[in-house]
RNA sequence: GGGCACGUAGCUCAGUGGUAGAGCAUCACGUUGACAUCGUGGGGGUUGUUGGUUCGAUCCCAACCGUGCCCA
């Protein structure tokens, strides 16, 4: 007998001990089945499990969960990212508390201390995911630090360079000061923020004439080389070609006519430091202007500006240039200004253009191929309308900076001669042997000392985790991977990274589908951050309500193109849902259910015959919305079959059989019972893996007597009854849930059985009544069913049902002034309708226009209405009689 | 500034060119042999606003208002 409640804490850890024991996630190359494949997008392994993860991880096992079902070769492919900025500052942090600095070390002993950490602490969401039941394929988890991932990405480095793909240059980069390397485009976050526009004169050259400039940072002044006007500005047009003084520094600056300026922005005029911003940058690069380097790797000033400012941060200069130029009367006005600022996504420090030799991916040329494949629809988007952004940014693609200053990652396969040649090799060995080619004599070499971004080795995901560059096994069977899960904010990152370089390297796109969901938001609707302190831990609500019914509220609100809006209301909800479940097995149970042999097409029993049919059309909406990746659709299919079909009429019809004493149709409903909920339990266990497990391997009637565990079972096809009277069902139904609501207007109490009249001529009615007695005895109390002919009797109260009459005996036990309003508001509900209907009815556009069957099913509606009112207008008279 | 969503019951969300739904909350009744983590029943809607297309719009289109996100 099972316990009163499902205890999933119990249960969860000791189900997923035995899948694993048991190596039920094992995936197989085998030729003659056909491969799913989804590589895991690779959580950085300082990582630990938020609500997105949970989103994602989710619905990638339903997926998988789903296909091994339908009996696919499956792989789900696990593993991290070796996160390389993220990593360094977690480990640094930790060296920092034994008073260790990064820089006293070593490369090598930096790098042996974040292994120590990884062995350690490193990779807890992975145990995370498991607590989640993912069923990825453990045996297969890969880093991207592993050997072979390495190799995989010295390969690629070295053929990108070898076809000029791959190439070093003095560039604007984003520069971290405080983590001290370049980021790339993606970790800039622009913010919006309350700042400053100051004013400054800048006193034009041999003139009285001074040219006022506009800036938010005017500490970078020192590095000025121009002053731009737009060329069609008349009131700068006299100064084109001439020159300013700098102010502080003396220094003679052009003024150049340039389309960037913006005549009806700030002053119109604005100052050109083209070493310290991509866009003074390009304006330097069109009109030949000097570029100086003001600052240092920490943003200080230096030697490069006057002496009294060098070697002090760039908001303490900034302080005193103002003060200096309000000193001379060159700060001519300050306004309040909202403007954005780049701001580094780990440091949280502002970001500085910095110019620095960098390496680059040329990213314009491999998005070519990405762009095609996504047209032409070998790898679609779901929902479609993310194609616009993945092209948006594809036609658009920057140059893709991968170098970065970290000691914790994939160090350049680059070393440089005595005079800086390059020589791009495998090894140390090979790139000697180059040199000596080149130089004709042996000579010193040095290494790179910069590791590659770690999205370079995410890139090569889908196919370096299956062996390649090796032509594996694993990479035949199931490379190009099925479907991409990922939430929209990732789809620069990954999709487009591993489109670029899957087409490049594979000569295939890495994955046939890319799923995007929803962002997981609190219930306000704010994206969930720790600053802002409204995490929902998944890990918490997993404590509170098992695993199971996280699951099932994430895939019922996973709704194509919204955002999820979390409650932990929800969560309970769902959580009530498997104590349902448990509620009706428990019943199966007392009602001695069990599995014996039969055919599902010799079932006789009307309910039997009703509750199979319903089964069939929820396993057949469940599979269409899982292929089309309808999660909500699929949950709420299975949730309401469970519920509101099975529990709230299935097993109260089939009361009335357990409690008569006919053998036969017993039998018949114990095994009909057994057949629905295992298949049940089978479509249930993708979304809530654990219960399903556990109630299929406790209890013998769902398991029917399998030896396989449900995670291995096969995906339901349902046989149907030859006997189909599926009508009468639906009349049963509406005449329960009528006479229920009329008791229950009327307040009869709950206990009093009633009786029946109806006449001979209703003839729908009739035949319900006389074949369902038993049941609406059972779940309506209603004791006494009479064929009458006579007249209605004082007490009687009528029930229109599908415009059939029948009549409650209710004398003695009701106020009938409560049935007179009870009436009266049906009537004008009735009323209402009509007036709709006819109103629709009596336009001869309407009749003209619209299609036959829409202008005769009004028809019928109207008919039905007026009955209806008919005899509720009859009632309402015999009661003022 | 450019782009993408979204606006439906008190709340969170589905949905549909022809009768607008669920869960939670709420109200009434109920501890009946599966289930109070429950049951039965009820109340609750000008589908953001204004136009257009259409016989018919909550759905399609346009503008606007509001909210959120992405890009610059």
């Amino acid at each position: 007998m099972l316990e009163k409640y499902y205890k999933h804490e119990l249960v969860e850890k000791q189900v997923y001990d035995g899948w694993e024991k048991d190596n039920d996630f094992k995936s197989f190359t085998n030729n003659e089945k056909e491969s799913y494949c989804i590589v895991i997008p690779p959580p950085n392994v300082t990582g630990t499990l938020h609500m997105g993860h949970a989103l994602n991880n989710t619905l990638q096992d339903i997926l998988i969960r789903y296909n091994r079902m339908l009996g696919k070769n499956v792989l789900w492919q696990p593993g991290m990212d070796h996160a390389g900025i993220a990593t360094e500052m977690v480990v640094e942090r930790e060296l920092d508390t034994k008073n260790i600095k990064k820089t006293d070390l070593s490369r090598e002993e930096f790098v042996k201390k974040v292994w120590e950490w990884k062995d350690i602490s490193g990779g807890q969401i992975l145990n995370q995911l498991k607590r989640l039941g993912s069923s990825c394929d453990w045996e297969r988890e890969r880093f991207t630090f592993d050997k072979g991932l390495s190799e995989a990405v010295k390969y690629v480095f070295i053929k990108l360079y070898e076809d000029n793909l791959i190439y070093k240059d003095k560039r604007l980069s984003n520069w971290d000061p405080k983590l001290k390397t370049t980021i790339s485009d993606l970790e800039v976050i622009q913010k919006e923020v309350k700042g400053h526009l100051w004013y400054i004169d800048y006193q034009i050259e041999d003139s009285d004439e001074v040219i006022t400039v506009a800036t938010t940072r005017p500490e970078t002044m020192l590095g000025d080389t121009g002053i731009a006007v737009h060329p069609d500005d008349d009131r700068y047009k006299k100064f084109v070609g001439r020159h300013a003084i700098l102010p502080i520094v003396n220094k003679k600056i052009k003024i150049v006519a340039d389309d960037y300026a913006k005549s009806d922005q700030g002053s119109g005029a604005v100052k050109i430091t083209p070493a310290h911003d991509f866009n003074d940058f390009e304006v330097g690069k069109r009109n030949n202007l000097e570029v100086i380097n003001i600052f240092d790797e920490n943003a200080c000033l230096n030697e490069n500006a006057p002496k009294k400012y060098r070697g002090l941060d760039r908001y303490v200069v900034r302080k005193m240039i103002i003060e200096d130029l309000s000193a001379i009367d060159s700060l001519n006005k300050i306004e309040e200004n909202e403007h954005t600022v780049p701001y580094g996504d780990r440091s949280n420090v502002v970001i500085e253009p910095w110019l620095t030799d960098q390496w680059f991916v040329d990213a314009e040329k491999l998005a070519k191929k990405a762009i095609e494949k996504v047209k032409n629809k070998e790898t679609s988007f779901i929902p479609t309308n993310w194609e616009k952004t993945y092209f948006e940014w594809m036609e658009n693609i920057q140059p893709w900076c991968i170098s970065r200053q970290l000691m914790w990652g994939h160090q350049i396969p680059a070393w440089y001669g005595p005079d800086k040649k390059i020589f791009v090799s495998n090894s140390y060995e090979e790139a000697l042997q180059a040199a000596f080619e080149h130089y004709g004599k042996n000579v010193e070499l040095k290494q790179d000392q910069d590791v590659l971004d770690t999205w370079f080795s995410s890139a090569l995901w889908p196919f370096s985790t299956l062996g390649w560059p090796e032509e594996t096994k694993e990479l035949n069977t199931f490379y190009p991977t099925s479907v991409l899960v990922t939430g929209f904010d990732i789809i620069f990152f990954w999709v487009a990274r591993m489109m670029m370089m899957g087409l490049y390297f594979t000569g295939k796109v890495p994955f046939k589908e890319v799923y995007v969901h929803a962002l997981v938001r609190d219930e306000k609707g704010q994206k969930m951050s720790k600053s802002k302190g409204n995490v929902i831990d998944p890990l918490i609500l997993m404590d509170q309500y098992g695993a199971d019914a996280l699951r099932m509220t994430l895939c019922s609100m996973a709704a194509q193109g919204r955002d999820i809006k979390l409650s932990t209301q929800r969560v309970e909800g769902y959580r009530n849902f498997i104590t349902k479940i448990w509620n009706a097995i428990k019943f199966c149970e007392m009602n001695e259910c069990k599995f014996t042999e039969f055919e599902i097409k010799e079932i006789q029993n009307t309910f039997n015959i009703w509750i199979i049919h319903e089964l069939h059309k929820c396993e057949q909406s469940v599979s269409v919305a899982i292929e089309n990746y309808k999660f909500n659709e699929a949950a709420n299919t299975l949730y309401k079959f469970t519920w509101n079909i099975f529990c709230d009429w299935y097993i109260e019809f089939s009361k009335a059989i357990y409690f008569s004493d006919n053998e036969v149709k017993k039998e018949e409903t114990r095994y009909t019972s057994s057949y629905v909920l295992n298949k049940l339990m089978i479509m249930l266990h993708p979304i809530m893996p654990f219960f399903t497990e556990h109630l299929w391997q406790e209890v013998d009637f769902i398991n029917n007597k399998s030896d396989k565990k449900v995670i291995n079972s096969n995906w339901p096809t349902i046989d149907l009854p030859n006997k189909s009277n599926n009508e009468d069902i639906e009349s049963l139904m509406q005449i329960i849930s009528a006479i229920r609501s009329a008791r229950s207007e009327l307040n009869v109490p709950v206990k009093s059985m009633l009786s029946i009249k109806y006449k001979d001529d209703q003839t729908q009615i009739k035949k319900i009544f006389s074949t369902y007695d038993q049941t609406i005895e059972s779940i309506a109390k209603v004791n006494r069913f009479n064929s009458f002919d006579g007249e209605r009797l004082e007490g009687d109260i009528q029930i229109i049902v599908n415009d059939e009459i029948f009549y409650l005996s209710l004398k003695g036990i009701i106020d009938f002034q409560e049935e007179s309003k009870r009436l009266k508001k049906n009537l004008l509900k009735i009323n209402k309708e009509i007036e709709k209907v006819s109103n629709k009815l009596n336009s001869s556009k309407f009749i003209e226009n619209a299609p036959q069957d829409i202008i005769s099913e009004q028809k019928d509606r109207l008919q039905e209405y007026m009955s209806s009112k008919s005899k509720i207008e009859d009632a309402i008279k015999s009661f003022s009689n």
